[in-house]
DNA sequence: TAAATAAGTTCTTAGTAAAAACATATTGGA
DNA sequence: TCCAATATGTTTTTACTAAGAACTTATTTA
């Protein structure tokens, strides 16, 4: 109401130096290294400014200094300042038959990752003992080695973003569970929760394919169905209640079926990894093969049976349509294809960049570039740890310098 | 998830005062009149330091304080701030049949609009000759009364961001004339041109219909077919090369006619103002009579001709498949219509709203509101003057103080 | 070996917003 | 009518920021 526009905040110089400080860090999280010659050059501070920055984030234990790459050019050398390599968090992601947990570093290194299957769909309750039994298990080291920022949880399901309240998860049958809370209470440790898409997609966008476009549309394809985030300034963007990035629910074939959306001809129900496994004789649980088995029909000398060439053409020819409207709607830079999308794409990459255009308007379909997602089954464990670094990398500053690790 | 992307710059002292200065401007300028207890609230600063920001602000002849309204509450009543009547902009629309120019305000009063009738499409040369006519016969009241910001120009066609050069405008036939320059040469004042369609979403985005919510989607239909923008934490969002908002291409029908962009079933081929005109049997130079005439028929007791009720239902039902993949792409909070789609919208509102929220999903449906633009004729006079005014809101301490007006 | 170049370091300075203390103007109750 | 409570404006002081100047250090190049 009084929430007129320009409700911007003022600044003030706690801003201006958490601000700096958020940046020369977040320069060395997401490159893993960087000369101070290049934050100088990067953020137009003074060198002097970030003399001082950098020796504030080292004192914090952020950060070390390290010897100046070879010279390459006159003058003196200029050091390279990196994450402290034993900066981490943990991340975790339940899932409806196993629960992974791992140990993530600053700069997205994925140090360990386990997976503990379990017998059925868990509830809150064993997530939070399975992860308290493992995070003891790593204690006696997490302590001799590490610091610990803190716990990222990725859910398959609804999360406020306010206190990780898990409000649905449809899969796993949770319901308005305090889920944030009850493994912060256990663990002793802050613990941050966010839907399993978006966590992904912001490390995709940090660490993957779209760390080089700050603005980027993502879509991935799952076998649920197709999902996807629209990337701005290098956030998720959220829309007003934080269901933006549905992009499988918009119109490619008028004579479609019924979606169970309660539409028709959705993009989600017209292309479907289901179909594909089925037109390749493979069970839901082989999904994983889906792409080696289609590569390989692809590349024999006598191409891919007709009935699978003809189901990818088609899925490729609906996928080409939807993507038309989202590049002449967003003009983007860049798409980013996950999970079986991206293999459609990586099938028949011609197939689907011509038919988006040839079907695009001529300003947007000339700047769009297409990619897969790159990070695979670290996708979700750096996630899930970029969560519990995001308050830090705001304000580091804010780091406990006691922290683990006696002194 | 908003920590620092690569290509941040940091931030120093004259940056925190510059951009405290431009919210104090900015929420003069947008709410006409502002407290300085609400500018205290708004922005969190300290009451001394607004103080210091107003007395600048006012040191530059920028606002004015007022007195206090009539006090409501205990204690002492804050002061009024309101931008300086006397600021002014000229703001400048040529078209195929007249050029128009108007003098705005600071918090976008339209002081006179002068509509210039040209016998034919006017060149470039004419259009800088006109203006400077025009502005000569204002020249004294503008020395006497006024300081005159710059000119800002609503061009209809392709005008490049950085120094306003007019790339193509179609329908005016000019092709790469750098207008800014001989227009700014002609009359020796800065100016700024933009796109005719990117300024009045912004227009309509900071005074209009989008003035409460900060994200929102604008679509406007016009003679030439369908536009629209994208408008995100209040700026319309650019894409990557300045195409992003073409929400008219995208697939609405895939039955549909072709459209000259080249696809098929587009929402610009199915849903076309001259339809419409036509089965009302008005002239396509009578658009401007198109709502009158169909909201008359739809108010008569026998309702609408069948011919136009099914028109109507049908562009209607396009117009909503189009915006529930919209709706579910970006979870928006508010949905303007501007042009004749705000008049199939006034007509039946009902129809287009429950056709929109049948078909999208749960989470966005329930969030989402739908509004017309507002600001009607005024329209590209307030966005061009805005295109004017920018530079001096975003660093009000910028401006020149001698600026026009013997002071 | 010297010059050119580029970056790190130290110290000083101008400028910022906040905070504290005080002044002022209103409401509301006794 | 007066006084307390409240909210805001004003003045002065303070802590802290980044920039800049001057100097030092480390490399390439001629």
């Amino acid at each position: 109401m009084d929430q007129a526009r320009p409700a911007q905040r003022g600044n003030n110089l706690d801003d201006v130096r958490r601000n700096n400080l958020a940046i020369v860090l977040g320069l060395a999280h997401v490159r893993g290294r960087v000369s101070r010659a290049e934050v100088t050059k990067v953020t137009g501070l003074n060198r002097s400014t970030v003399g001082g920055l950098v020796a504030e984030l080292v004192d914090l234990g952020l950060v070390v200094e390290q010897e100046p790459d070879a010279a390459s050019h006159a003058g003196r050398p200029s050091a390279i300042i990196a994450p402290r390599p034993d900066i981490v968090a943990i991340a975790v992601n339940p899932e409806v038959d196993a629960v992974t947990i791992g140990l993530v570093s600053l700069s997205g290194k994925v140090l360990k990752r386990i997976r503990y299957d379990t017998a059925r769909v868990p509830t809150p309750e064993e997530v939070v003992n399975i992860v308290t039994a493992v995070v003891a298990g790593m204690r006696g080291e997490l302590e001799r080695s590490f610091r610990t920022v803190g716990v990222g949880v990725a859910v398959p399901g609804l999360v406020t973003a306010e206190d990780g309240e898990v409000v649905v998860a449809p899969h796993l049958d949770w319901h308005n569970v305090p889920f944030s809370a009850m493994l912060s209470d256990a663990l002793g440790l802050p613990v941050v929760s966010a839907n399993d898409a978006s966590a992904g997609i912001t490390a995709e966008s940090t660490f993957g394919s779209g760390r080089e476009a700050n603005d980027h549309i993502y879509l991935n394809g799952g076998a649920s169905g197709i999902g996807g985030g629209i990337v701005i300034n290098g956030a998720l963007y959220p829309g007003v209640s934080g269901f933006a990035g549905e992009f499988g629910h918009s119109l490619v074939n008028s004579g479609g079926v019924l979606c169970h959306c309660g539409a028709y001809g959705c993009l989600d129900t017209e292309v479907r990894q289901s179909a594909l496994l089925a037109a390749v004789s493979l069970d839901a649980a082989d999904s994983e093969q889906l792409e080696s088995v289609l590569v390989a029909q692809f590349a024999r000398s006598e191409g891919p049976d007709a009935a699978v060439l003809e189901l990818v053409n088609r899925q490729i020819g609906f996928l080409a349509e939807s993507l038309r409207g989202t590049v002449n709607i967003f003009n983007p830079e860049l798409v980013i294809l996950g999970g079986f999308l991206g293999t459609l794409y990586a099938v028949a990459p011609e197939l689907l960049e011509s038919g988006v255009r040839d079907r695009a308007l001529k300003g947007p379909r000339e700047d769009v570039r297409f990619a897969r997602s790159e990070l695979g089954l670290d996708l979700l464990m750096i996630g899930a740890a970029q969560l519990a670094f995001a308050p830090m990398l705001a304000n580091p500053a804010s780091i406990d310098k006691a922290l683990g690790k006696a002194s």
